[in-house]
RNA sequence: GGCGUCGUGGCCGAGUGGCUAGGCUGGGCUCUGCAAAAGCUCCUACAGCGGUUCGAAUCCGCUCGAUGCCUCCA
């Protein structure tokens, strides 16, 4: 039986602000989209974390048994700089010299590359925003026809004065119109929109824009609202069940989302609304344009002036999903450290399960302990919680291994299953140190503590001290035990 | 100015109307040739001020502080 059936999921509803109890729209299959990157530059730590906290969701849906069908896209068009009109990827391909979707393919593959660095699972569809420039339009044509748009000199833009009369426009965000009319007067320059809240649909393209499209209106490009509404109905339907992405995409972004749906289908696109909290660095949220981010190339490799040293990227992912999704998180050297540690003490203790003998009954009841994690997961993607459960699991591993608890051979199969169940399936960690020791090391590293073993038998301290310590700066670690030696490598 | 979020022990971070978060750091003990590892253990907390309550860090109000959105943004 599908683990669905027996675990009742929560889930924090931005739009109700609660968490409720999850219920997909058909039983047993899940459909999430969620916005990905506009692939303009390199991805930064905090888009990054975004997406990692719905690769954990994914990956916890899938494992309770949902068939999931996950949408992520790719912005490669569309979206407007601040300073004229022009759109975000041509603007680079200008500084750059090179041709627009020459960025486009070079960005791409940086986010690929760095997603797949961090072990990612890929998502069933990433659509493009310029492969659905025909559905683009035709969403456009149904909203003009339906009132709620207008065209003025080949742009069309969404009525959300209109819109706002029998809907409602800021029920995601808790925004009001009439706030919004008067809080955007300092910012009003697009001269030709009837109401400065009013968002474009189309925009037409000035003689230098390259991405240039044909429509009704004019040679142009949708604008950065549609296309997450074209992808996500196209592919998901016109409700479906979990739409995320970032907080500060809340608004406007999300709300037009709501608000060109409910004028295209007359339904509500979305049943659970998810936002992923901001990555905070130097007390800011990280962010491209004002320069205050970091790269995971940069914390991989240790080049940057905000940490002491490399990190991997399961060290990283592990640091992430210390803090809850929803929570800011704090990007310091002095929080990636102590994640580091934890998270190699939780993988040494994998890596040390086959050592655990089987016992006639258990001691320890690790029945009760698996529900502990699940219900830490179904509770909203409690990440914290669960991997607090991990680490009673190592002082288990520990416990069992020094024989001071026993479990029968049926509770160690479902203790070692559920670990690497939650550990490599759940949180998507890798087992870093594993693959860092080869055959080869472990033989010589195996031979010198032999000859160790040696001169400690015959207690030629100086010899044996020697080999420790020079292993040690090697970075491989001797660890005396009971039962002999055991190493592992740093 | 408007709409939000948050303020937990040395640090990072969960959670909750009365009952242990967890990790890192620091102290003690056990083990050990010594150390490390491992085990046990100790330390300290819920921004401030009021209110509700038998009881609040947890609910309500105010104050202070931080931060996000309101303009492209994960």
């Amino acid at each position: 039986m599908e683990l669905y059936k027996t675990n009742q999921l929560k889930i924090y509803n931005s739009l109700s602000k609660s968490k409720e109890i999850f219920k997909p729209v058909l039983e047993g299959n899940v459909g999430m989209y969620v916005c990905g990157p506009t692939v303009y530059s390199n991805v930064h730590l905090g888009n990054v974390r975004t997406f990692m906290s719905f690769d954990l969701i994914f990956r916890y849906l899938k494992h309770l048994g949902y068939k999931v069908r996950y949408v992520r896209n790719i912005t490669d068009a569309g979206h407007l700089t601040d300073d004229d009109s022009e759109d975000k990827i041509s603007t680079k391909a200008r500084l750059e010299k090179i041709e627009p979707m020459e960025v486009v393919q070079k960005y791409t593959v940086d986010f690929h590359t760095i997603l797949q660095k961090l072990n990612f699972l890929p998502p069933s569809i990433e659509p493009t925003a310029t492969g659905h420039i025909i559905e683009q339009i035709e969403i456009i044509n149904d909203i003009l026809a339906k009132g709620l748009a207008y065209e003025i000199n080949g742009s069309v833009y969404f009525d959300v004065l209109k819109y706002n009369k029998t809907e409602n426009y800021g029920i995601l965000s808790g925004r009001n119109v009439e706030d919004t009319i008067e809080n955007t007067r300092a910012l009003d320059g697009q001269s030709e929109k009837k109401n400065p809240q009013d968002f474009a649909l189309w925009k037409k393209a000035d003689e230098s824009h390259i991405m240039r499209w044909p429509s009704p209106w004019s040679d142009g490009f949708p604008g950065w609202h549609l296309e997450c509404s074209a992808m996500s109905t196209k592919y998901l339907g016109k409700t479906f069940d979990i739409h995320g992405g970032g907080m500060d995409l809340k608004f406007p972004h999300h709300e037009c989302e709501i608000a060109q749906s409910k004028v295209n289908n007359h339904v509500n696109p979305v049943n659970y609304w998810m936002h992923a909290n901001m990555l905070i660095l130097n007390g800011q949220k990280m962010s491209k344009s004002t320069g205050n981010y970091i790269l995971p190339n940069e914390i991989f490799s240790g080049e940057n002036n905000i940490l002491n040293k490399p990190f991997s990227p399961s060290a990283t992912r592990f640091f992430m999903f210390q803090a809850n999704y929803r929570s800011i998180l704090d990007f310091t050297s002095a929080g990636l450290e102590a994640s580091e540690k934890g998270y190699l003490k939780l993988i040494e203790a994998i890596n040390k399960l086959d050592k655990i003998e089987i016992g006639s009954t258990s001691t320890i009841d690790i029945k009760a302990w698996k529900q502990k994690c699940y219900d830490a997961m179904n509770d909203d993607f409690n990440s914290p919680v669960l991997i607090a459960q991990l680490f009673e699991a190592v002082k288990f591993v520990n416990l069992l291994i020094d024989k001071k608890e026993t479990l029968s051979a049926e509770d160690l199969e479902e203790f070692k299953s559920t670990i690497h169940v939650f550990v490599f399936d759940v949180l998507g960690l890798q087992n870093e140190e594993q693959q860092d020791s080869s055959d080869k090391i472990s033989g010589v590293v195996e031979m010198l503590i032999n000859m160790r073993k040696d001169a400690r038998d015959n207690k030629d301290w100086a010899l044996s001290d020697k080999i420790r310590d020079e292993l040690a700066a090697l970075g491989i670690q001797l660890k005396d035990g009971k039962d002999g030696t055991t190493f592992s490598v740093n």
